[in-house]
DNA sequence: ACACGGCATGAACACCTTTGCAAACCTTTT
DNA sequence: AAAAGGTTTGCAAAGGTGTTCATGCCGTGT
């Protein structure tokens, strides 16, 4: 209609309600220079005579622009964000993970798009196909199941799917986990070598790997060392399943002198069962054990023997993958195991130290 | 150099390493229709004939296509990504709010665009730039400052911010959080009402709205009530920090019978120093009295007296106002101010009852 | 037989950026 | 003075989508 189309609409919608944020277009027109030339303003390497530089920069300033990194992303094919899928902050594991996680991230220039799911057993499969549609650089799965059909299509698109803190056996999926079942290992020989062995072991969400690692691998030392478990109850990884669980064994079996819980959460559960629920000691008439090390098990209400997950270097590998040019697409080692260590605190009796164990019988100096 | 360049540069992508995801056009010559045909079977109430819908439909199956959110977003000049600037998981109030928070916006379709800040003093302008070059929808701010300057940028941008847990006085940005003065007024009340009137309060990072509201309201009404704080220290809202301040507290003032910590984590952080460093009894010796109700506090270690804050509430009013057409940027009221009740539990003696107020000194069944 | 309304579709443009290529400019050398 | 060489810049296309407008088709009512 209007000869001059273009002009007259940028100037329509410029006065408008919702007013337009300023392009490249604008700063090129109050700049004197084309859009090209803008960009390249904002792309370091460029070649750009340092006088329109300054031009374009203050005209930038004056308009209040600054590029918009969705078209940047459309149209250069990559970007720096990064799916984190996960569904569960209850577990006081999951917000140091994260802290350490988004935290790098940034240092790094990736940026986390959260989705987060209903529960651990729901899969994982509508999310990642929502994190495919937004064309994330990468897709990081902490808690959450995969089917096998879906990660097909995650390398299919070229977009690397890692798995933190678990280990997703027979896919090309990349795995970054503490070895659980060498951590089940230490705490079996842990309680036999401190003479607690009438014990009660509290499993997490069943279908979890991690449940089954820790599950699995604690009855395996133990049955080496000829013992078996006294009783054993599956809860699902929270402080009051844990608290329940304790409270059933204690219950059943009077003479339990131990429970091994798979995670701190139900460990401090289980530790408040016996304390303020039974009024008995720990680790006096029942030792306890948890896994992970979450920064309550150091607090003094617990002091809770553990095996420590070396958070930072989970997170550090993990970032170390996204960073390589091809994100981890083309890696041979699919599997990169972490040893956790043994922490030694006041609800065990003690026993010696393993190298790379460490001892914090003694609170910290005030 | 070769004379098809062009063709020959798309041939090689799209044989190479990184080969190109379906686009609508892709479908479109799959299916024998237009690009606009696409469109139009993936947005619904446009008219299209069925059969060429399921035709479609197929040859997006077959050809693993789904639409590409970058461009749709860039395109309709509008996404349903929110910012979300925070700093710090260690509180453990965080990640609940964090839990409900990320939920409640996957449920309404909102994808939150996770931006973490170094540290609670800092200042979030530079992720609140960030957040704007993402064109996000909208930012929400859970406990970082930002400045005046930044907070007007936004608005001229039509991006709406919330402040979440916090209030921004004097700004254009809208806050939803805790009525934290009446929360501590109702604090000092239950001191005195129990007789515990010498005093020792542990109060949080200084520049925080939160903060100087739970510090000033609570010396506010003690004043009313005739009396003052024994003694007062500032933390930095950590489990370490209201730990070693209670010691110091213990060791000035032998004969403080109550502590009041600016938040739950101080407060166990002061009863781990009250119980396990310096051997006495809560509430017996020392009342302790926090402000949260964060899951923790419930624990059988702890029972610990404290204002719930109404998280649920919170978060949906914040939903409610991110759903709103104009998502709240036309919105008269600044501040929404919800209540917290009184949770009385083991840690303080035992009160009247108010309006709204729970009483857990009874366990919950196990 | 013709005009008309409703529906389905395609062409073209817009969103905003980056980039390959070619043209224009400036400086220096022969 | 002109050619050579390097730097700076603009043009146009690409990246994938949504949307307006015009066109074509079909059936209906007169």
């Amino acid at each position: 209609m209007h000869p001059y189309g273009d002009q007259a609409m940028s100037e329509t919608y410029a006065n408008g309600a919702g007013r337009r944020r300023a392009s490249s277009a604008d700063v090129a027109a109050l700049a004197g220079v084309s859009r090209a030339t803008v960009s390249r303003c904002f792309t370091d390497g460029a070649s750009i005579k340092p006088e329109t530089r300054d031009r374009i920069l203050a005209a930038a300033r004056d308009l209040g622009y600054e590029p918009n990194l969705l078209a940047r992303m459309l149209n250069k094919q990559e970007s720096n964000i990064i799916a984190v899928l996960t569904s569960d902050f209850a577990n006081p594991f999951q917000p140091a993970l994260m802290e350490a996680l988004t935290g790098r991230m940034r240092e790094e220039g990736l940026t986390p798009l959260l989705l987060k799911g209903q529960s651990a057993t729901e899969s994982a499969d509508a999310l990642i196909q929502l994190a495919l549609s937004y064309r994330v650089a990468a897709i990081v799965v902490t808690v959450l199941n995969a089917s096998h059909r879906m990660i097909a299509r995650c390398f299919e698109a070229d977009v690397p799917l890692i798995f933190l803190n678990r280990v997703a056996e027979d896919t090309p999926a990349i795995s970054v986990c503490v070895n659980s079942r060498s951590g089940a290992h230490r705490i079996a020989e842990v309680l036999v070598e401190g003479g607690t062995t009438r014990i009660g072991m509290i499993s997490g969400k069943a279908g979890s790997w991690t449940n089954s690692m820790r599950r699995g691998g604690f009855r395996q030392r133990l049955d080496e060392l000829g013992y078996d478990v006294l009783t054993s109850i599956q809860a699902d990884f929270s402080y009051e399943g844990g608290r329940v669980a304790a409270l059933e064994m204690m219950d059943a079996y009077p003479r339990l002198n131990a429970i091994y819980a798979c995670n701190d959460a139900m460990a401090f559960g289980a530790m408040d069962a016996i304390r303020y629920d039974r009024g008995r000691r720990v680790p006096d008439d029942i030792a306890v054990i948890g896994f992970d090390d979450v920064p309550v098990a150091a607090w003094g209400a617990y002091r809770l023997t553990t095996i420590h997950q070396p958070v930072a270097q989970l997170v550090e590998q993990t970032i170390h993958i996204l960073k390589r040019p091809d994100r981890g697409l083309a890696l041979s080692e699919q599997a990169f195991l972490h040893d956790g260590h043994f922490v030694q605190r006041l609800t065990t009796s003690p026993v010696k130290l393993g190298d790379g164990d460490t001892d914090e019988r003694d609170p910290p100096p005030a």
